[in-house]
DNA sequence: AAAATTAAACTGAGTACTCAGTCTGTTTTT
DNA sequence: AAAAACAGACTGAGTACTCAGTTTAATTTT
């Protein structure tokens, strides 16, 4: 592996594990192997190295998504929901360091002064919203799912997931025990129900 | 005002929209008009002050809780409910710098090595978690809430409402564009459906 | 009521330290 | 030998916190 890269996963790990401020170039220096100046050739700055994080990370998404969706197939667009939750919180636990960098604020911060940090987080978002809003049209059009606002319905969804996953990376309440009632109340919230009479 | 209030107020300010370790004595000095020396003749550290932040609005916080449930009544558990989503968004809007000190990662990391900073922060989940919780089993004596396990999906529709606030706090959606849809879906997740037949 | 005493609040220059980023030079690759 | 990659000492700005001393306010003594 290139120093480059090597750089670039520490950095990762670092940024989501002690925050972009309180880890320092000397320490990603030590952890990495690479002198100060190295990592300075490679990087123009500090924020680059967090811009180039953020731009890898949403290729790699991007990549599971495809590789989530190409696989699979449900009878239903409810199954396909609770596929879906179970995608997010799969993709949680694979890229955990990832979800806790995604977690802090210095992202959001730094978008609001970058456009390019904002597009990365905008397409980062847009592909997790979109799976879930493609499961309620899916079951919306099979009748599983009841005729709601798909996009807003898919936010919703979207913040009890990733609120779940927030509990978990807090540590501020055991996550797996709410797996399954999270589950069942999705369902509750979208499942159509047929006007008897 | 006594200077120790001053600096106490203006250090909400400054931690809840720079961050703690992006906020330097120095500034809190200029925008106190208070001496450096005089800070720390106040409180001993800055993290100090941080916990003197956190237990103020821990207090503030269980005033106001009492306040709306010593002035409200609901015929119903189930319009408790959208009550209790309502008394959260106005809290967040009311004391929108507090809400933005909770959401960033510091209080978090400093709950895992400060005991006294983990009791503030349960006793502020637990107060919010339990109001959810108390429309939910009063719903349930009176038959509008589904027989669910009531603390669980207590914490469910927790990280919803605190995910539209997550949203509005860091410019993420509109979130007054999806409260209406977050009470519907809140309904439907929760609603007593009594089985005909 | 004026003066003296005490205590609390406040000040800002100073301290030791950390930081991102630079500079100069060496090694490796082409 | 030229170019790319690497190394680590160095810089100057910034950091939390200290301390010796000053100002202000309250209390006691005359």
């Amino acid at each position: 592996m290139k120093k480059k890269e090597i750089i670039l996963r520490a950095a990762m790990q670092l940024f989501a594990r002690k925050g972009f401020k309180d880890t320092s170039m000397a320490e990603l220096s030590k952890t990495t192997g690479a002198a100060e100046g190295t990592i300075f050739y490679h990087f123009k700055t500090k924020q680059d190295i967090f811009l180039e994080i953020l731009k890898t990370a949403k290729e790699e998404i991007l990549f599971e998504f495809n590789r989530y969706t190409e696989n699979r197939q449900f009878e239903t667009g409810i199954e396909m929901m609770d596929g879906a939750i179970s995608f997010y919180l799969y993709l949680a636990g694979l890229k955990e360091d990832f979800f806790l960098l995604l977690h802090r604020r210095y992202p959001y911060e730094l978008a609001e002064v970058n456009p390019v940090c904002r597009q990365h987080l905008e397409s980062i978002y847009n592909c997790f919203v979109d799976i879930f809003e493609q499961a309620i049209l899916a079951g919306q059009a099979d009748g599983s799912i009841a005729p709601l606002p798909a996009r807003k319905v898919a936010l919703i969804v979207f913040t009890m997931v990733d609120g779940l996953v927030r509990f978990k990376l807090y540590n501020l309440y055991d996550a797996g025990a709410l797996f399954n009632e999270l589950i069942a109340s999705c369902r509750r919230m979208l499942e159509n129900k047929p006007v008897t009479g």
